[in-house]
DNA sequence: AAGTGGTCTAGACCACATA
DNA sequence: ATGTGGTCTAGACCACTTC
């Protein structure tokens, strides 16, 4: 064929702006600085305002801006490796973990949750939350269902709620034998109360890791940690992670 | 005090919308069904049909929804519980692993690739892509690049490219004796050619599994896999893996 | 040809941070 | 008060699948 193949799948146009304004971060700017305010961004490239937010909603999603209501755009620093696989055969709670406990309380468990840990669905069981700070910067919440049945010696003499009780629960469970740990992670959004947490929207994209911990033949505990996608890559094993990012989307010639 | 609270922070439309709908898809829809188009559902709830879009991509995000250009959206299973943590020690491409060689040729890998293989930056690397399938499903696709120094028994008799010569390559790995392996979960969006073998549209989430292999004190492979996030729950560690989904926003009482 | 989701526009107003 | 990003509208056209 002499023909030229011109185009016959354009590529559509908040796509080629991510690509642009990609190379432009790459080159033009360094992290920390503000970016022009969208309306014109937009009427610099000549588009509508929607379009040019597709873009830099993408480029939000890999890691590359940061968009603050009220104030503006950033170049995002690289994304920090947070570990998530190391403490082997170690309770939440042993000495040395990145969390802070922040509150705990008793209720019954959402059905989904009461069915992990195969416990009864009316059974009530302790929740602790704890938050994990990296860098200077909140990087994840985490949900903690416990079932009384897992830290037996627990008593009341202790704040029924709080930090203190949080710390309480945590440090009964150090006296199990661990057998086992799960671990899943996958994509969420961010509900309301994490959002909160995480100093983001409700509904940003955040990956969820959930890990059981496996006692005497049954579910000892079952913990939800939600992560803040933009700023967060996780590294399993035996070192500190390989740190690849945003590869260019043709190679090198 | 004796006031009511009336919505002092009104959650936005799409928000509440993406609440209403995900309580319909658990109760009056099943899986595989096929929704009302957008511009009805949009008429329905009295909101313009980008808002809607709104609360539908929230929904894909997270798994419950499938769009599908020319064929309409369609309640998705839940996702698919796909392991990335078991072979410990052993090399890609040992017996018995989930993926399949496509492709292998030779060039010179990306800035940030030669970076993290520590080997000169114009060193040509062989780059093997393979791709997962499970439950019937394309769920992934890699790219491996090997330095010519991890696989030095290769001979030119192979094929140059294709899966022939891809399977050689592996091969050859297997004499290495592994020391460690690190590995990192990010969140990304799909490049062209990925999205391609993902049946998806470019940009579309992914999680980003990168593993690095060394040998001999240097890195003798590096992984990236992309995974679709819509349809994949990462497990890792001893067993299958949790399955939870969708927490819904409230506790049950 | 008809129907679907994907892209794009040119506006408007709102919530939030900062000065 | 001003300026930022976030939400929302009511259209239009395009790319794709299916009939």
């Amino acid at each position: 064929m002499g023909t030229t193949q011109l185009e016959s799948v354009p590529e559509p146009k908040y796509w080629h702006l991510k690509t642009v304004l990609s190379e432009a971060l790459d080159s033009e700017f360094s992290v920390g600085e503000i970016l022009p305010n969208e309306r014109d961004l937009a009427a610099r490239f000549g588009v509508a305002r929607a379009t040019l937010r597709q873009a830099l909603e993408q480029l939000e999603l890999e890691g590359r801006l940061q968009r603050r209501r009220g104030v503006g755009t950033t170049v995002a620093p690289p994304r920090v490796g947070v570990a998530v696989g190391t403490e082997q055969h170690a309770w939440p709670g042993a000495a040395g973990d990145a969390w802070q406990p922040v509150d705990c309380e008793q209720t019954i468990p959402p059905a989904v949750v009461a069915a992990a840990l195969d416990s009864g669905a009316d059974e009530p069981v302790h929740v602790v939350r704890r938050s994990r700070m990296s860098h200077g910067q909140r990087v994840a919440t985490e949900l903690l269902y416990i079932p009384a049945a897992s830290v037996p010696g627990l008593t009341a003499i202790d704040a029924p709620s709080g930090p203190a009780r949080a710390r309480a629960v945590l440090r009964e469970l150090q006296h199990l034998s661990q057998e086992s740990q799960d671990r899943s992670v996958e994509l969420g959004s961010a509900r309301a109360d994490d959002a909160k947490d995480l100093d983001r929207l409700p509904g940003s994209p955040v990956l969820v890791v959930t890990t059981r911990f496996a006692a005497e033949g049954r579910t000892a505990v079952l913990s939800v940690a939600t992560y803040r996608a933009d700023t967060c890559r996780l590294t399993f094993g035996d070192s500190t992670g390989v740190e690849i990012h945003h590869d260019p989307e043709r190679q090198a010639s």
